[in-house]
DNA sequence: GCCAACGTTGGC
DNA sequence: GCCAACGTTGGC
């Protein structure tokens, strides 16, 4: 009788030229960790308010057309992000330890790359996705809430039903 | 605790 | 490649 959670949703960006949707998706069970985020806010969300099933727009950043271009779901919530403890990782922190971790990373599975991305000038045209965190001038905050409703307009506008909610016909509450 | 200097992000 | 915005560092 545990009140379910509802799902929450976030946009997180990366560099196609350092990991891709498509890197995502040809991963092992399409599944990665999304490790090496460095900025305090962003580690708090991964750390503290991101949980499995929570959904997940994938953004590719610094390219000639940024864009959001695919769907995942997070399978597994914050665990410490141990690529801060290798000295061979361009993450590397030494002050990152096993009792105090200091970064958090979580895994996340790929559900669909969209039919077309979303570029910038498309996300400034629609009333809800013109709000988003992500088009506003010196936003850099890697991992961002996205609301339901900014999720349920990327997926109207691609043509695609809830990917997520599939699995998990009870989970949602509508 | 202030704040200047510096490094990074990321759109353009 | 430019540069504005932002976060972090470190001297004081």
């Amino acid at each position: 009788m545990t009140q379910k959670r509802r799902r929450h949703y976030w946009l997180m960006k990366s560099e196609p030229g350092a990991f891709s949707i498509e890197d995502l998706k040809n991963s092992e069970n399409a599944t990665a960790a999304w490790d090496g985020v460095r900025n305090y806010q962003a580690r708090n969300f991964l750390r503290d308010e991101i949980k499995a099933g929570d959904g997940v727009l994938f953004y590719h950043s610094n390219i000639a057309k940024p864009a959001i271009v695919g769907l995942a779901e997070v399978v597994q919530e914050g665990y410490p992000d141990h690529t801060a403890r290798d000295p061979a990782s361009d993450h590397y922190d030494p002050k990152a330890t096993v009792d105090n971790p200091r970064w958090y990373m979580v895994d996340i599975r790929y559900l669909a790359s969209l039919p077309e991305p979303l570029d910038r000038d498309a996300l400034g045209r629609h009333s809800v996705l013109s709000k988003m965190d992500v088009l506003k001038k010196g936003s850099r905050l890697s991992v961002q809430p996205v609301t339901p409703e900014q999720w349920q307009a990327v997926l109207e506008v691609s043509n695609l039903s809830d990917p997520a909610k599939r699995r998990w016909p009870s989970g949602s509450g509508h």
